[in-house]
DNA sequence: GATCGTCTGGGCGCTAGCGTACAGAAGTCC
DNA sequence: GGACTTCTGTACGCTAGCGCCCAGACGATC
């Protein structure tokens, strides 16, 4: 039954770049499998590779004083990683791990920047990227300081599938709660809700989406926001 | 007296350029007066101009669904409105209004993208700043899911002198309450407990910082890392 | 001087989420 | 099979901030 696998293992980036230019590109990439919870970046830490994810996707958290954290920006075959070398920055501003394993492609930093010299197509679609990420970061903010943590949840939960190229993927509670600022507590809450409502089943970390679009009739209207910025400026 | 006012009437960003390109980026610019409340941009409208604030200081904010606003950001002398430019977007992602009245450097929009085009310190500045906005996009995130709103006032009243070349602002508890995106009875609270700790006074509209030395102490530890950000990446 | 709009203060009940603590259930490892 | 860790569920008191309402105070305007 592969009609369960639509999802084609490429980056969408890169697969907009004009056909020479993409081989040209795709020839400097490896392909890397990433294992689920592998640390990518650590804020402040040289960016020594950037990626591409194809299939796995990567969230990207800021530090707070001590052990808290909070999620900002998922990353999957619709971005990449250390897209602040197109700013000049060779160190990470953010937490990078591995929250869908899967693979990606990797690319040395150096070998991006000269890239990105080159000029073509490559700068300009990721100049679009960078733009929608800042609209995300924004649209992240109101959502927490607005919305509902089930409607966040919810949001998260969908966000997350989209770039998880499966049926469910793994995340605790416990992970959900640093996310989204929360406490544990609250994420076992609020996820019973929507469990009960059979819009999801979850079980020891393991997540599926049983129902989307109960599920986006949940959430917050960012998520449509934030779909739609992306569609608006990169297709 | 001139010792209360030791602010040079110019632009950071412009100021650091080199001396022949600096020259050459004023000539471009004509000097304006910014009244308070004025608009400059609307989110999705063309960006027609793109400014350096010098004297004057201009607040950005996102809109969500109706009249509610959050504050994201605050531009003053040491930054600029339509950076966004520089990522190949022509329409404003943000609302803009004019915080702080008083002089700014104004430059088409068309003019401002040749400048860009024509390398030199000028775009490297820029992408920096854009770096640095996008970390404080993601600080002010932290800062309104966790921080108590006392904390978070302190901070955008030491943001906002900070960018306003005299002793005072006018600012009401209203537009604080939207900046902050709490009620406005919730402001008049925490700025009462400012004010009677000799830390501001205010009056219909007007506030003085008296004591910035306890609103620092009073504020959370998002202003120090903002600040330590621009410096790190820009001096 | 009277009127009106703007700005600030305070009260009252409510709720989402906090901090903490404990317990059971499901895997894992030996 | 038993010990241990991880994950989830539940309970209890607490508080910051919400929504709503009204009252007073100041300043501008005519």
């Amino acid at each position: 039954m592969p009609a369960t696998k639509p999802a084609p293992a490429v980056n969408r980036l890169i697969a907009a770049l004009p056909h020479p230019e993409r081989q040209r590109f795709l020839a400097g990439c490896k392909r890397v499998t990433l294992a689920f919870g592998e640390i990518l970046a650590e804020p402040g830490a040289p960016i020594t590779h950037v990626y591409f994810p194809t299939e796995s996707f990567i969230s990207l958290t800021t530090t707070m004083n001590g052990p808290a954290r909070l999620g900002l920006l998922l990353v999957g075959d619709e971005g990449m990683l250390g897209i602040s070398l197109i700013l000049g920055q060779d160190r990470s501003p953010l937490h990078a791990s591995v929250q869908g394993p899967g693979q990606a492609l990797r690319m040395e930093a150096a070998q991006f920047c000269r890239a990105l010299e080159c000029g073509g197509a490559l700068p300009t679609q990721l100049k679009r990227y960078l733009y929608v990420m800042m609209g995300q970061l924004a649209q992240t903010g109101v959502c927490n300081r607005f919305h509902l943590l089930e409607a966040r949840l919810a949001r998260w939960l969908l966000m997350a599938q989209d770039r998880a190229h499966r049926d469910g993927f793994h995340v605790t509670h416990e992970y959900l709660a640093r996310m989204l600022g929360v406490r544990r507590v609250g994420i076992t809450k609020a996820a019973s809700a929507l469990q009960h409502r059979k819009l999801i089943r979850y079980h020891r970390g393991d997540v599926r989406i049983l129902d989307r679009g109960g599920l986006e009739a949940s959430a917050c209207s960012c998520f449509q926001l934030d779909k739609s910025l992306y569609a608006r400026i990169m297709d």
